[in-house]
DNA sequence: GGTTTTATTGACCGTCGGTCAAAGCTTGTA
DNA sequence: TACAAGCTTTGACCGACGGTCAATAAAACC
């Protein structure tokens, strides 16, 4: 059988359903997170019956996968719009920094979710092609960041031979994903007498940066200027810091 | 009523008994992570009925709090060990870094149960009272790091005024953190080149280390011989770098 | 030995992820 | 328009699991 002409319409037709899904699903994960969050309720929230969904996703790790992809996506584009920022190695790295900020603070609970889908169990419980598609946007935000450190080293802004640009960009995402995680802890924070986390995540990464010998370093360079900049020339609509 | 006779010992075997709960928990948790593990299944485990099990803990959830807690002070208790180890105060902080990796390599998913932890849905499931003994055990890992922190500066040997002892603490259990929970992830080791992911914990530390300006520099002095010497001296029984 | 108090049990309940036969709808044909 | 043949959608239903509690057993006391 020849395709018919209404083929077309019905993939764009459901694709905006799964659009719709997993729009309502962002919000309800968010809003009770996983465990609290069930199919029946996202069921009526899209307005569609429960077997509907399952057309859609394999299970509801499958679903919570998808989410976390969709936002995975959002953060690798504004990863990709910030390295393209002017400036030099370490203030287009700054950049970076900032995107991560302006995603997290329109994504409060990715991180929580982002930590939970490393445990096998989950995992697996999720179809292949949304496994790939998540490593694949995984891969966009690795790129960005490594993409730059390797400029750096040509550049001679860091410098060569004592750390790989694999191993310096793992360390940079492991600081920041790891200030994203500690920094949600009222406990923690109160303990550390930290009020905006995410100016802590930037300061962390300046850390690493500084450790990695990325001229010019911190103490070199005012490099809470070039968030103003950045908020400025890549982030108009930015809401994290509008204050500062 | 006084105090009965058999009281103490009720008390005794009660204690024991959570031990073992605790006990077979951690071993079905480890197995199966948090999602494929049920109190059925534990029940058996422990030759107890569920009801039993209730008297105990008032939750799954505070169930699982009781055994991350228990790891939690395992940790601590060897942090301090750590941090007794003689010799400059970035070789102590080294030697934390060891005891952290000699703790994760026995207890393989510590860092993800963690970090779920910190959403809320899990936290207020849990009985207040386990939640405090948690932040006690928290506690004592944080004043481990800060205390070597801060002498630190007051030798000299990390510069006042720059970072806190509460920032640098702070920054360096993030990065701690943030680098087991990376390093986990097969996909990510293999973009990184990673084989070792202990030991891109400890050297994830000397970045942020370096960067606080902590003297010596990781390339002014040897700290992977920090390492042997911290095994020989402080874990003698540890098996995570039997080969190093 | 009998009575009261305390501890233990496992059948039972409500919830939730996931399934599938039946109902409804669209498309093609005469 | 009438009817048949797919294809989509549905929600009642199932099994599994966290959690409860009346019934039962054990211990303590007199």
């Amino acid at each position: 059988m020849p395709p018919s002409i209404t083929t077309a319409r019905r993939a764009r037709e459901f694709a905006l359903r799964e659009e719709l899904i997993l729009k309502e699903a962002r919000k309800l994960l968010l809003k009770v997170g996983f465990q609290g969050w069930n199919m029946d309720d996202l069921a009526q929230a899209v307005e569609y019956s429960k077997g509907t969904l399952y057309q859609h996703f394999a299970s509801k790790e499958d679903l919570a996968l998808g989410v976390v992809t969709d936002a995975l996506s959002q953060r690798a584009t504004l990863f990709e719009k910030a390295s393209r920022f002017k400036g030099s190695t370490r203030e287009r790295i700054r950049a970076i920094a900032c995107a991560c900020c302006e995603f997290a603070s329109s994504h409060p609970d990715y991180y929580h979710v982002e930590a939970m889908l490393k445990s096998a169990s989950f995992w697996d419980k999720a179809s292949e092609a949304r496994r790939d598609d998540h490593h694949f946007q995984a891969n966009r935000c690795w790129r960005a960041v490594q993409g730059i450190i390797v400029e750096a080293q040509a550049l001679g802004e860091m410098p060569k031979g004592l750390w790989s640009p694999e191993q310096a960009t793992f360390a940079l995402i492991a600081v920041t994903m790891g200030s994203h995680i500690m920094g949600t802890e009222a406990g923690l924070r109160a303990l550390a007498g930290i009020t905006d986390p995410l100016k802590t995540v930037r300061l962390n990464g300046d850390l690493v940066c500084d450790g990695l010998q990325w001229r010019p370093l911190s103490m070199e360079y005012d490099y809470d200027a070039t968030d103003r900049r950045v908020v400025v020339e890549v982030f108009p609509e930015a809401t994290w810091l509008a204050k500062l």
